[in-house]
DNA sequence: ATACAAGCTCAAGTCGACTTGAAGTCAATA
DNA sequence: TATTGACTTCAAGTCGACTTGAGCTTGTAT
């Protein structure tokens, strides 16, 4: 596949594809005259990556946990990132039902709220201990 | 509470306050001289933004969502934005389970792991017509 | 009285993630 | 054959979200 072809199907501009070839995160398989040429597979790669990128995550996060940097992955750290991201989703499912709330409440403010302010607080309790709030 | 205060609670640098308040996010109801001073609802309203920026919102998109520049909030923004994260906490959750299933699963690589490989293949499913992965 | 920590403003710097621009290569078509 | 359009590299620019630095003011402690 040339890399067109791979921008068409990903919907990511050709830029950010040698972008993250030049970063690591993708590669190509060689070259017809200049023109770089793509596995297919390359598809299954980008899609883990916007995923990745959709969950908050950075390249490099994204780059050290699938692109084996020795004989085999890092387990802990896949694992540990699994537990960041069951935290993330309990905080978006608050913040989702905040919203819901928010859009329906008649509260003048959201912070006049009594649910509303609750649900933050809620959140609050969840997150372990690195931020006081 | 004046800014020091403010920063303990909540975490943030006090150059992180200043910023935000520049932005209009937060908001001071006075001064000490030169110093700020804060009411200590600005607590729950850092709450609010933390919690946002988490979700991955940007600091405009909080702004436009909590801060009523008129005498009513956009309703159909908090609904539109609800929605926008029940598609995210979807992929987060499918993403968490890939990472689980990764660090367990003794294939060479990911993308020889039919499992993963059908994981990611359910998220793209899942992601309406935006792109076409 | 003096020093020092903490605040202040405003401009500039940084970082991640890209995007854009200039200048060149190359295959295909008018 | 000449032009076009898609590709190439490499450097520089942009954007959001802050952070840092210079230079100044103030309240408190020695």
């Amino acid at each position: 596949m040339d890399i067109s072809k791979v921008s068409k199907i990903s919907g990511l501009p050709t830029s950010t594809l040698r972008f993250y070839e030049e970063k690591g995160l993708i590669h190509s398989i060689g070259r017809d005259g200049l023109r770089r040429v793509f596995n297919p597979s390359v598809i299954e790669h980008l899609k883990l990556i916007l995923l990745g990128r959709n969950a908050g995550l950075s390249l490099d996060d994204i780059n050290n946990m699938f692109t084996a940097k020795g004989p085999d992955i890092d387990r802990e750290l896949l694992a540990a990132k699994a537990d960041e991201l069951d935290k993330k989703i309990n905080e978006l499912v608050s913040m989702r039902d905040g919203l819901r709330h928010a859009a329906a409440c008649t509260a003048p403010s959201h912070f006049e709220c009594p649910k509303f302010l609750r649900l933050l607080n809620i959140i609050g309790k969840k997150r372990g201990n690195t931020s006081k709030l």
